[in-house]
DNA sequence: TCTGGGGTCCTAGGACCC
DNA sequence: TCTGGGGTCCTAGGACCC
């Protein structure tokens, strides 16, 4: 049976899923729509770990018929790892003297942040499995995958010291919109109405989220699937659907090879909550520059005087005094 | 498996500055 | 006229995830 997907409705799930686990800890992550990490360190008044999982699990099953699988360990990587290890309607505890045992035999690629590329690049070096992964010298990895490759490497161990953060929702840096045409596209006008709708969609998103950004970034996949992005940062922050149409026509136009288009897309990157943005403006209001100005000569004649090293304590100094003057 | 839509993080080169 | 060593910002793309 063939259903029209309807994110309306995962998202509405997804809310309700979040506000019941909110009851069990505040220092709740949501990772995506249908994932999310919760710290129940110092949480024992409602029960052990376990038992905690279980009145989750049982609880999303009865009041929204909602099945979850449960990963307990003691941080975010081995909690979903041990999620994944048991799948519809698991709870496992995954303990870090455990994972010799359990996370060790797996291939690579089962670990999470391993991928395609990841896991054939670790293969030429002779890797195929999480052990093997723990026990390469980080030298090696560095080389071989950046610092990606250090962070695996602990990851295999079983160490991980990102903390569960519940501002990490407020924190988003991007918002985009795209889509792929019904069918392959050449004529210019109709790739720009396309622009048209994608800039209000974006820019409505961006109104609902009280956001501004101030870099715009199209996106054009051509029909043979290779794609480009073009981005620009602008002057002013923008968040009005008509600055964000006549921004992205013009990337389009700038960048379109003229070759048959199959999907487009446009992304505001760095948002920035209005608010900030507009404490930002205030602090740099003509008064406080002329005080800064002021304050940077001092500093300029300080440094003259008595060297580079007298910059650190006076900057220290007015951090503490909170006082310019 | 001929590939939807929404994201995050990391890398690398070039321009520019002191 | 060219040079070293340190840095930031902007831009484009890759890898990965759900």
């Amino acid at each position: 049976m063939i259903l029209k997907p309807d994110f309306d409705l995962y998202r509405e799930m997804s809310t309700k899923v979040f506000q019941f686990l909110a009851t069990f800890s505040p220092i709740l992550e949501p990772a995506s729509i249908d994932e999310g990490y919760l710290d129940i360190t110092n949480r024992y008044s409602s029960g052990t770990p376990l038992q905690i999982a279980q009145q989750i699990q049982k609880g999303l099953l009865e009041t929204l018929k909602i099945p979850v699988s449960i990963g307990i360990a003691p941080n975010k990587f081995l909690a979903k790892m041990a999620s994944d290890l048991k799948k519809p309607l698991g709870i496992t505890v995954l303990r870090k003297r455990d994972v010799p045992k359990i996370l060790w035999p797996l291939p690579v690629q089962a670990m999470h942040g391993v991928g395609e590329k990841t896991a054939k690049k670790l293969k030429s070096i002779g890797v195929f499995t999480i052990g093997e992964l723990a026990k390469t010298e980080k030298g090696v990895l560095k080389d071989l995958l950046g610092i990606t490759g250090v962070y695996l490497q602990e990851r295999a161990n079983g160490i991980d010291h990102r903390p569960v953060d519940p501002e990490a929702v407020l924190k988003f840096k991007t918002i985009g919109h795209s889509t792929t045409l019904s069918h392959n596209v050449t004529e210019e006008h109709t790739l720009i109405e396309v622009l048209r709708k994608l800039a209000y969609s974006v820019s409505n998103r961006m109104k609902r989220k009280r956001v501004v950004s101030s870099t715009i970034q199209i996106t054009i996949r051509y029909a043979d699937f290779q794609t480009v992005t073009r981005s620009k940062k602008l002057l002013n922050p923008f968040q009005e659907p008509e600055e964000i149409f006549e921004y992205a026509v013009k990337l389009f136009k700038q960048h379109w090879n003229g070759d048959p288009v199959r999907l487009l897309g446009i992304t505001a990157l760095d948002v920035l909550n209005k608010k900030e943005s507009i404490k930002q403006l205030d602090l740099f209001s003509y008064e406080e520059d002329a005080k800064n100005e002021a304050l940077l000569n001092a500093i300029e004649q300080l440094k003259r005087k008595f060297g580079e090293g007298i910059i650190q304590p006076v900057s220290e100094l007015l951090n503490k005094e909170n006082n310019h003057s």
